[in-house]
DNA sequence: GTTCTGTTGCTGAC
DNA sequence: GTCAGCAACAGAAC
């Protein structure tokens, strides 16, 4: 009987700690490969930035030296995993192939034709569910085979299938060896490369460190203040907090899985477990962070075509206008509204910006002033962002523009004034948009409105080294909201969501008749 | 059918 | 700081 050698094939999961596709592969193995493969597939610079690529190098670095400490090594191979497996599995001799299931459109398909490859060859396939607490199959199959539509009745499913599993053991101390031709690559071949190796810029400007070990510190340094992990509430959060931000940046650590979602709901369950109740609950809580996270990914594996409009049936169908003036000055920071051109600049700069402010950016580009398709605002995000998660970049930009999940759309962000609440003296503008930084803070969310002696004392001429405005926001959120309320009747009228093409044609009757009762009602908040 | 509620709106009067 | 009014949606529970 010939020995056993397999492959942990890395994608997401560039982690030791919970790792049951890592387990299997070591099992009884002669010998193990870690292998992650860059797919030029993701390696675009026009479509992702410097910034996630060089969280993902670190991350593999750190992989790579982790495997070292117990007598192994990562390799990293170029191409098209369809193409450089089956190679890998004739030259290796390989007879086991492990990876950790993925539920994105992209994964599924390049992962079906892998699994196909390696039944031809005669390989051994394993992919355990680890990205997520619970397999989104489970999840589904457990509600009548659909996403649940809302937040609470996702919180009701979760809580009658019960506890997550809990964290896979940690891998021995001592891995199997490569294969012997494996073992041969040298750092040229299969080393982790540098940004300049793959066309992109020598570095990024993001503040945050990829790899299992930071998330793990990351991890720790927050748990360590259990009254504060017990009182998170998430839209309390100030989102100008830019020194110490108000949640954990654990998203990005959480979107490539150097941090397993299990390990950290763990921790979280036994620091409330010892405050005995006295803790937040879903969804505002820290545990409720991450089953939106579950939620919004069993959304995007079960519902088609969920990061665009057209055919995505929960998704309400908007005429927005395309407009790539609009957007490019939206994502170049030119707006004309400081606290919208900081966060976009906190974006390019950092990789990351508080949800909250991801909420106002993305209000402002959709439905709230420039109507443009959250599709747009989705792939600017997806290229900066270091967190950019597939389906919770689609939820969170249809939440936003109103399109999926939520419907208040006459709940609009202010530009202006929300900014504002948090950040009075506008220190936040100041560090982002450092043309603004000696405005007076009485105008400094609306450096237009600042006579010409102050705006020279600034060093700051509207119009000149600062835009003016793209839109008036009074008038454009007012003359959206009407736009919104055309759309959602259009929406009632030919039948709901609608997957079709049938896009927004209808218009709206002035009164469809619907009377809906006058519902007179003493709402208390 | 009605009623309740939804992780995070804004403005202006008091 | 609180609260009504703004103009008003849709899923879930009854």
């Amino acid at each position: 009987m010939p020995g056993k050698t397999s492959i942990i094939w890395f994608r997401k999961g560039l982690r030791l700690h919970d790792n049951p596709a890592l387990l299997a592969a070591a099992a009884d193995a002669d010998h193990l490969c870690p292998l992650f493969i860059l797919d030029p597939w993701f390696l675009k610079p026009d479509r992702v930035g410097v910034n996630r690529v060089q969280f993902l190098l670190e991350s593999l670095a750190d992989l790579d030296a982790s495997f070292r400490a117990r007598g192994s090594r990562l390799l990293v191979l170029r191409g098209k995993p369809a193409e450089v497996l089956p190679r890998a599995f004739k030259d290796w001799g390989v007879t086991h192939l492990c990876f950790e299931s993925d539920t994105e459109p992209y994964a599924k398909e390049r992962d079906a034709a892998v699994a196909q490859l390696a039944e031809a060859a005669g390989v051994e396939v394993a992919s355990p569910v680890s990205h997520t607490l619970y397999d989104p199959q489970l999840l589904l199959a457990r509600n009548a085979g659909k996403p649940p539509l809302t937040m609470q009745s996702f919180t009701k499913l979760v809580d009658a299938v019960g506890p997550p599993p809990s964290p896979a053991a940690d891998p021995p101390e001592k891995l199997p060896p490569l294969p012997v031709k494996a073992a041969a690559l040298d750092a040229a071949a299969a080393g982790v490369p540098t940004l300049a190796g793959i066309g992109y810029p020598p570095a990024g400007t993001t503040l945050f460190k990829g790899g299992e070990t930071a998330a793990l510190a990351r991890m720790a340094d927050y748990l360590s203040d259990k009254d504060w992990v017990c009182a998170f509430e998430k839209p309390k959060g100030n989102p100008a907090a830019f020194m110490r931000p108000a949640t954990t940046v654990l998203s990005p650590y959480l979107k490539f899985g150097c941090l397993s979602p299990r390990l950290f709901h763990a921790k979280l369950q036994q620091i409330y477990a010892e405050r005995k109740g006295k803790h937040t609950q879903p969804p505002v809580s820290l545990r409720g962070q991450l089953l939106w996270r579950e939620f919004f990914t069993l959304c995007g594996a079960a519902i088609p075509n969920f990061d665009r409009m057209q055919g995505n049936p929960g998704c309400k169908q908007i005429p927005w206008v395309d407009d790539p003036e609009r957007l490019q000055a939206w994502q170049d920071s030119r707006t004309g509204y400081p606290w919208i051109d900081a966060i976009m600049c906190q974006l390019r700069q950092q990789g990351w910006m508080h949800h909250l402010a991801r909420h106002s950016v993305a209000c402002f580009l959709t439905r709230g002033d420039l109507w443009c398709s959250w599709e747009a605002g989705q792939a600017v995000f997806d290229k900066y962002l270091i967190d950019a998660d597939w389906s919770l970049n689609a939820a969170n930009w249809q939440w936003l523009s109103a399109s999926a999940f939520f419907s208040q759309y006459f709940r609009v962000y202010s530009p202006v004034t929300f900014g504002k609440q948090y950040d009075k003296n506008g220190d936040y503008i100041r560090h982002f948009m450092p043309v603004l930084k000696d405005m007076p803070a009485k105008y400094i969310y609306e450096p237009w409105t600042a006579p010409l002696s102050v705006q020279q004392a600034a060093g700051c001429i509207i119009g000149k080294d600062y835009p003016r405005p793209i839109v008036d926001h009074a008038t454009a959120s007012k003359e959206n909201m009407a736009r919104m309320k055309a759309a959602y009747e259009a929406a009632r009228e030919g039948g709901a969501g609608g997957g079709g093409g049938a896009g927004s044609g209808g218009k709206a009757a002035a009164d469809a008749g619907g009377g809906s009762s006058p519902a007179k009602r003493a709402r208390k908040k």
